[in-house]
DNA sequence: CAGATTATGTGACGTTTGACACAATCCCTT
DNA sequence: AAGGGATTGTGTCAAACGTCACATAATCTG
């Protein structure tokens, strides 16, 4: 039996639902990708082509800012990513994204994107309320990052997704909650 | 001639084509509002049933954290806004959305708009779009935080947005850049 | 227009954070 | 198992920030 995304896809039905037939038409544009630690599937400048779900690993975004590295996001099993700003408006990228675990992703040309969308309404309302999740996931991130100081963001990381801390490092979560490594360091014995 | 915001919504060609037809179909669901200042026009642990289109005036969203409030965005003329979470979720708004200037709004009941959305594949991709604009400004925001300091923030709006310092306060605009208002005041200071 | 209210500026001081340097520990590969 | 590179912890110090208190300026309201 050939692998197929259409199986992973199911995991998301909590954000929106889709029927088997529009599954199956969304699997059938998938492109399947293996990954190595470390790969990047975007650097900053690149144009973005791709919306990639991760069937198995981990990936971050980051872009640098004075040489040092600012990490934006972290991704694993089960969700879709890209840089939706590259993607749509096509200009090149002011992030990167780079795998932080080996493991095996599907991705859609964006082209075939736009064309799923066009072809099947349930595949558009797929994606609005994929946009509605994401949107609403930043700006609770948004709020979450002016409300709390370091310490208390560092704590409610601890509280709501302690396996986080399991699968990135100290230093590339520091940048996240916007503090130093150091700062995150000492937080940690603080709170210990 | 009846007042329409037809014609209003045409300055959003910048997000996302729109029909003469579809505009017309849209804009008959909508309902005008007019508001005083400091109206509310969503508060916290309230359900969210609209979106609103600012005609004239502003807005602004903010929570209460320690008995202060947050100010976490604003919206002024030719902008849509509302509490997608609660909107979509059916859960309680966990931040109010209030006038900052008289004016006059639109408003569309969210089952009015997802009427509309399964009726005109073309609407349903406006609202697709504006999503996905929504959701790339908002990721600059995060990165913005999380990049820049607070001076350079403060240094950022008066490059790029410097009407916002004459529609807002200060008071109201040290929360939204994450500092005191004594801090934005002494940047203020130093930067004269 | 006058009084009241709100917004903004500033001084003092304690706390937190960042930067740099270096030590200790963890892991990854061979 | 050992070596080497990366990650994490920690000491020191200067700079930045928050808080409290109060002064000044701007704005609102009747």
């Amino acid at each position: 039996m050939k692998p197929s995304p259409a199986h992973f896809l199911q995991s998301l039905l909590h954000i929106a639902s889709l029927s088997h037939e529009a599954r199956e038409l969304f699997a059938g544009k998938a492109i399947f990708q293996k990954v190595k630690k470390a790969d990047y599937l975007l650097r900053e400048g690149q144009h973005c082509h791709y919306i990639w779900f991760i069937e198995s690993g981990a990936c971050r975004t980051f872009h640098y800012y004075h040489e040092k590295e600012i990490n934006t996001g972290f991704y694993f099993e089960n969700t879709f990513l890209t840089n939706l700003n590259s993607l749509r408006n096509n200009v090149p990228a002011d992030y990167n994204i780079q795998t932080t675990e080996a493991g095996s992703l599907w991705k859609w040309h964006k082209d075939d994107l736009f064309l799923l969308y066009s072809q099947s309404p349930e595949i558009a309302a797929f994606g609005r309320q994929w946009l509605e999740h994401l949107f609403i996931e930043q700006e609770k991130h948004t709020h979450w990052l002016k409300t709390n100081n370091p310490e208390e963001r560092y704590q409610s990381i601890l509280d709501t997704q302690p396996s986080l801390l399991q699968r990135v490092s100290l230093t590339q979560l520091s940048s996240y909650l916007g503090i130093s490594r150091e700062t995150l360091s000492r937080i940690r014995r603080r709170l210990s």
